[in-house]
DNA sequence: GTTAAAATAAGCGTGTACGCTATAAAACTA
DNA sequence: TAGTTTTATAGCGTACACGCTTATTTTAAC
């Protein structure tokens, strides 16, 4: 840290003294310098650390090692939605639409779902569950309890209500334009 | 709720894009049966919705269109250590071993990092920051500041400290073997 | 104490999966 | 016909696992 902030001084953009221009009206009286802005404590890097924290849980808890999480989603959504178009998934799952064909793909190689279309719109792509992935399903859940399970573990009762709260809260939010 | 989204299917569900009401899912009785098991509502689901917004906040707020959230935290790791091994910013940044290398990559390719071989362990490559990169961060850091507002708009003060604390407090925990 | 073998550490290559942008083609709708 | 919706395709970036090479450190043998 220290040694960072003497190399500021030797190679650093010493050149520019403030030139008095702020980009950005700063929300509140945080200083224009660049030193007190620690990324390790800024909610995105907090979030990625999270998510992928779970997604390790995820993998060594699955009941099989081959499913991810987002393929149990989309798998979940078609269950709960039942014939679903990949429009439908897309809206449903918050999976990308460029990334669900993918996923739909490794589903349909693995015979967990079928691919039609349908005869009213020959547009749409109909996914729907084989037996076999319905079972799967059937047999993840429980696994996936124990997923949300240990992804809380450290927090208390009071503090898992509280995540997901606010992190539903946020994600109502809209990203701006 | 399983009877009518297997009707689903007469195209007519058009019910599901509004508005998202959500009843707290209670802890206490959750019976071994699949129909309860709401994906939209367990943590992952919700972390991995809560970071892809902030990576598309993060992607219209930063100065470069280029730099990457990822990119950002490496060039600010490799700043607060100083000339640093690929797997001290492993552990700086929490980035996978093998993810490193392609963003050192591109880091390098834009000449935003020099790398150079640490003459005392001829394993290692050190990696430094050029006065672009340093330069770049520094323009960078008030925009990272605006991204952060942006990700945590939607909750008032006392959330945002709730939410920071969560997450920091979700990662302390190991993942279970 | 020097030296050879074993254990550890750093980094590379490859393969698979997810995520986004941009673009285009096909089918439907007005 | 013009415009919208749905899906397909290409390209880049992030993420992790696996197996591998090379370099350093530790240990054990001598």
């Amino acid at each position: 840290m220290t040694a960072s902030a003497t190399r500021d001084r030797i190679c650093g953009n010493v050149s520019a003294p403030e030139p008095t221009r702020k980009p950005f009206p700063m929300p509140s009286d945080q200083p224009e310098t660049t030193t007190d802005y620690d990324f390790s404590e800024q909610i995105g890097h907090l979030l990625r650390k999270a998510y992928q924290r779970h997604v390790a849980i995820f993998q060594r808890n699955a009941c099989d090692p081959q499913l991810t999480g987002v393929q149990f989603v989309t798998l979940c959504a078609v269950r709960d939605r039942g014939p679903s178009s990949l429009t439908q998934l897309v809206q449903a799952t918050a999976v990308d639409q460029a990334t669900i064909r993918g996923i739909i793909e490794r589903l349909k190689a693995r015979d967990l779902i079928t691919l039609a279309s349908d005869p009213e719109d020959r547009r749409k792509v109909v996914v729907n569950l084989t037996d076999a992935g319905r079972t799967l399903i059937e047999d993840m859940v429980p696994h996936a309890r124990r997923i949300t399970e240990l992804t809380l573990d450290g927090l208390n009762p009071a503090e898992r209500l509280a995540i997901l709260f606010l992190l539903r809260k946020m994600n109502e939010q809209e990203p701006p334009e």
